[in-house]
DNA sequence: AAATAATAGTTTCATTTGTAACTATTTACA
DNA sequence: TGTAAATAGTTACAAATGAAACTATTATTT
């Protein structure tokens, strides 16, 4: 194996590309993040996701997910079909406009919100454990600032 | 639709979750860079990590890319084969150990890379416009240390 | 009012991805 | 030396994903 490219060429280097870092701390955060909900609940990521927005906004339709949640509405179609079948979610119907379906946290999918929450809280306070406070509201700023700009891209 | 949670509740915002800023993040600025190398050279995201693994370390092996591209062996071997099917990359036998596979860009290969990297460059820039340069310095340390945390989690 | 477009959501199918099992070769060690 | 363990890489199969077509309902246009 022969170096062939020096520090002094322009060459890329993968691991200081913003892009890819972002993606291998997003995958690395997510695998880790997903055990928690996985090997416990039997949840998916998309899944989770739909139960933190109905946790934050009951009586929504699944469009609604959809905008709050950063997923397609096949995504969100799928984790509420699951959902239901586990019995934590359950699916009305809006007799104003019957396109709409309504949907629920059930008694068991609130419980099951009640002990994920804190463990992703817990999670998210050890990631960000050696930052201080200086720092976490810098981190939030600059993805604010990148997430601004990615989207305008 | 009914709002039932108030702000002083302990609800889980998702939007303003580590994990979740991070997931959308890197998926939004993934699929703007992917644009720019898989409609014009159709190559994707794994054959994008090769190349530019290659770029920066010749004559090396599918397990060194596995090292410092973030993929796993499967995804490299999967990458590599389709990378010779389009001839911008080529195989040769180490014989001193004959498991290792010596991996190279072709003419074609670097004409890529050549064409790819400033484009790359030019889209992290773009995606840093929004940064004065200690906001970049300070993206730098507090990526570096949320992976750091990350990998021990 | 009838036809057309738009919206909500589901289903289908092809592609991608991940896991595990596999082959081939080399290393460790009994 | 011979046997087991480790390493490099591929293949096969199952699960997840994405794009497009589809159903149902409501809104808009003429």
């Amino acid at each position: 194996m022969t170096e062939i490219s020096s520090p002094e060429e322009n060459t890329l280097l993968l691991h200081d590309f913003l892009p890819y870092r972002l993606a291998v701390l997003a995958k690395i955060v997510g695998i880790s993040l997903s055990k928690i909900y996985r090997e416990k609940f039997g949840i998916t990521n998309q899944q989770w996701r739909v139960i933190f927005a109905l946790a934050r906004q009951a009586n929504c339709s699944a469009s609604h997910i959809v905008h709050h949640a950063a997923l397609d509405k096949v995504q969100v179609s799928r984790a509420v079909a699951g959902l239901i079948e586990k019995k934590l979610l359950e699916r009305s119907a809006d007799n104003i406009d019957r396109r709409n379906s309504i949907l629920n946290l059930t008694i068991e999918g609130w419980k099951v919100y009640d002990q994920i929450a804190p463990e992703a809280v817990a999670f998210e306070a050890r990631l960000k454990d050696s930052l201080d406070e200086r720092e976490a509201a810098e981190l939030d700023t600059l993805l604010s600032k990148l997430m601004d700009k990615a989207t305008k891209l």
